[in-house]
DNA sequence: CAAGGTGGTCTCTTTTCGAGACTGACGCTA
DNA sequence: TAGCGTCAGTCTCGAAAAGAGACCACCTTG
């Protein structure tokens, strides 16, 4: 049960983690974004066993990010991204850049193709500032508010990440 | 067993899914781009089991994420992020900034600044031709070289991923 | 009515995880 | 040199999660 409570700690990275970070529910969601809707689509594309497939599916529509509904043109349910699920596009298409980099010795099993011209769909770290592209190395995490509100009420085990040592 | 056979499949989602993709392998990563080198220092901070720890560093060695060396300055172990495992930083930049957006009702609670001015570091999504920024609605996926040496090689289980359906 | 597809449940076995004690190497210091 | 603390790493054992696959109720369609 310890582990759960890591959803607790004042970090963005660490809270979508215990909701994301296991065999299976990025997969699924890599599905979804593929188009599948329907479980049993699910469940073939995958191989993930039928009991498994329901508890993930049941997670992501209790945290919104998944929709279940009946299909408009039948009786079957429907799994679909809300606009919260949908925002983790970004996410997958990270992974697929460093998977096209690290772990694709032919070259890229698929390219993501820019709908309007021959492009491909990158992801990029910059500065919202001034817009320069950016590394881990150029990077000074500084507390928010978001932990400032934490350690206002009190909470313990905040102190360490107010002094997180930047990445040298 | 089953499992570990998706990293076969031609997907550079799929691939490095099953590497990153458990409860503890990119916390562990996280850690690591937050400067934290040593054994102790990562399982104090995570609350991870010593064995489940070991475990999971041994395998980012293993796939050449990290690197374990003795200190300079010491006789301890250390675990450096390799250049492979640097360039996960957008990954996490990006679940970063899913968490943000929609984990943080008190606002981030760490603001990741660029060293050079006030901004902060955001990911986007953007077309490597036309640099327009894009979604998962202006993706079209296609087939490419990875997927057809895999084709041409024989393998089963490939036929659904060249017809992989468009997001709509 | 039978066949086949749907999402979903149940049971049983295997695997993984978690907690914490334990080890052995090393350095410091009294 | 004996004692102590710290380091990474190992072992054990009970608990939790995952996996395989049968099973169910419901609905179409022939």
């Amino acid at each position: 049960m310890r582990y759960e409570q890591l959803a607790d700690l004042p970090c963005s990275i660490t809270r979508p983690l215990v909701v994301l970070g296991d065999r299976w529910t990025l997969l699924i969601l890599k599905e979804a974004f593929a188009g599948v809707r329907r479980f049993n689509a699910f469940q073939g594309n995958l191989g993930i066993p039928r009991s498994r497939l329901q508890d993930r599916l049941g997670r992501l529509v209790d945290h919104g990010i998944l929709v279940r509904q009946q299909a408009v043109d039948g009786d079957h349910a429907e799994y679909r991204l809300s606009r919260k699920g949908h925002d983790l596009y970004p996410i997958l298409m990270a992974i697929k850049d460093w998977g096209d980099a690290h772990m694709a010795p032919d070259g890229p099993p698929v390219h993501y193709r820019h709908r309007d011209c021959a492009g491909e769909a990158r992801v990029t770290l910059a500065c919202d500032c001034c817009g320069e592209r950016m590394t881990a190395h150029d990077v000074l995490p500084e507390a928010g508010p978001g932990l400032l509100a934490q350690v206002d009420a009190g909470a313990k085990g905040t102190e360490s990440l107010v002094e997180q040592p930047a990445y040298e």
